[in-house]
DNA sequence: ATCTTATTTGAGTACTCACTCTAATTTGAG
DNA sequence: CTCAAATTAGAGTGAGTACTCAAATAAGAT
């Protein structure tokens, strides 16, 4: 994977992979469609890639961080911003959304690093949403705070989990009606 | 399926793929490990059921059956009794939870069937809730009890979900933090 | 232009899956 | 006890899986 070509050729299977996972969950993505759908045979794929899991550990590594909120700011943003990003996340990149719950959903049997990826990512987005609470709240001891915000995280992925049966679902909604968890 | 024998081995059956679904997901219950642990032959299996996933639909029917509150009740539990039973499921019957998220998941993919179910069983759920809501808080509006209630219980399941991620995480303190998303 | 190295090709392998089929065995109603 | 029907045994089928490999081609450093 030294040359131009090499790398685009890898940039389309891992988009795909991502495409694939979002629809048809870790299980129902398989090499065939991977392949076809990024234009690759699969000696291609198994030219940059170790294995099936390779490909799709790589994948949502990058969706998960994706995920992250933006790292540059520096403890400025409100709780509202928080929930709204999130919502934001949830009905723009709904495919990304649903990776995120597939994935954590499976990890318990796929493997332990999907799973340590998914909680180092629970946690450090609780320590964002405690942050900001206590600096709206900041009668609040920090355990509480903490306790509250990963309530309200919780909550979240859970409004996101029912989203993924009913499309109709308002995320946006519910979210801001769960925020009053941390903030009363 | 008229006599004895066959009645036992179908509940064989039925329970091995309860607890594989739980363990390994939808996709990782195969007919080979289900027919192992029921200590069946295919043949067998295949005289009890038509295929695969008419075992598992009747499996998942039961368990999400069983995830429902006593019918017999009539609008006497409290929100708090709602929300301890919840927890006690969780805790007590963790491979049951786990069967019930997991579908919920994988449900957009596998069939209609199940997907109407669980959203039934949601629905059933956040009625009783509300109703529950309505009697501690008989100022509220049915819409607004509703939401709320709504809002709860896919709270509750997200606390379920991350429970499937971490098995330390605790189902009964948080559930209980997030009942105020109802009360307050 | 040359020539090493990366990349692509695509048929092929070994394996697992859901599911079938026939024959043997067991059940229990009459 | 009899015997038709239910149940079980277990090898086998075809489709689909992840993955391999030797040969052809393309890329780019010199």
């Amino acid at each position: 994977m030294r040359y131009k070509a090499g790398l685009e050729t890898r940039d389309r299977i891992l988009e795909s992979t991502r495409t694939q996972i979002a629809r048809l969950g870790l299980e129902g993505t398989t090499i065939k469609t991977i392949c076809e759908d990024a234009g690759v045979l699969p000696g291609s794929f198994y030219n940059l890639f170790d294995s099936k899991e390779q490909a799709i550990l790589t994948a949502v590594r990058a969706a998960i961080d994706a995920v992250d909120p933006d790292p540059q700011h520096e403890g400025k943003d409100t709780l509202e911003d928080l929930v709204n990003a999130y919502v934001r996340f949830v009905e723009e990149q709904g495919d990304l959304a649903r990776v995120y719950i597939r994935i954590a959903v499976a990890s318990s049997r796929s493997s332990p690093e999907l799973r340590g990826r998914i909680l180092r990512h629970h946690e450090g987005r609780v320590k964002r949403f405690a942050e900001a609470l206590l600096r709206e709240r900041p009668e609040l001891d920090e355990e509480e705070a903490h306790n509250r915000a990963e309530a309200l995280v919780s909550a979240l992925n859970g409004v996101t989990l029912h989203r993924t049966i009913d499309e109709t679902f308002d995320v946006g909604h519910f979210a801001h009606l769960l925020k009053t968890v941390a903030t009363t």
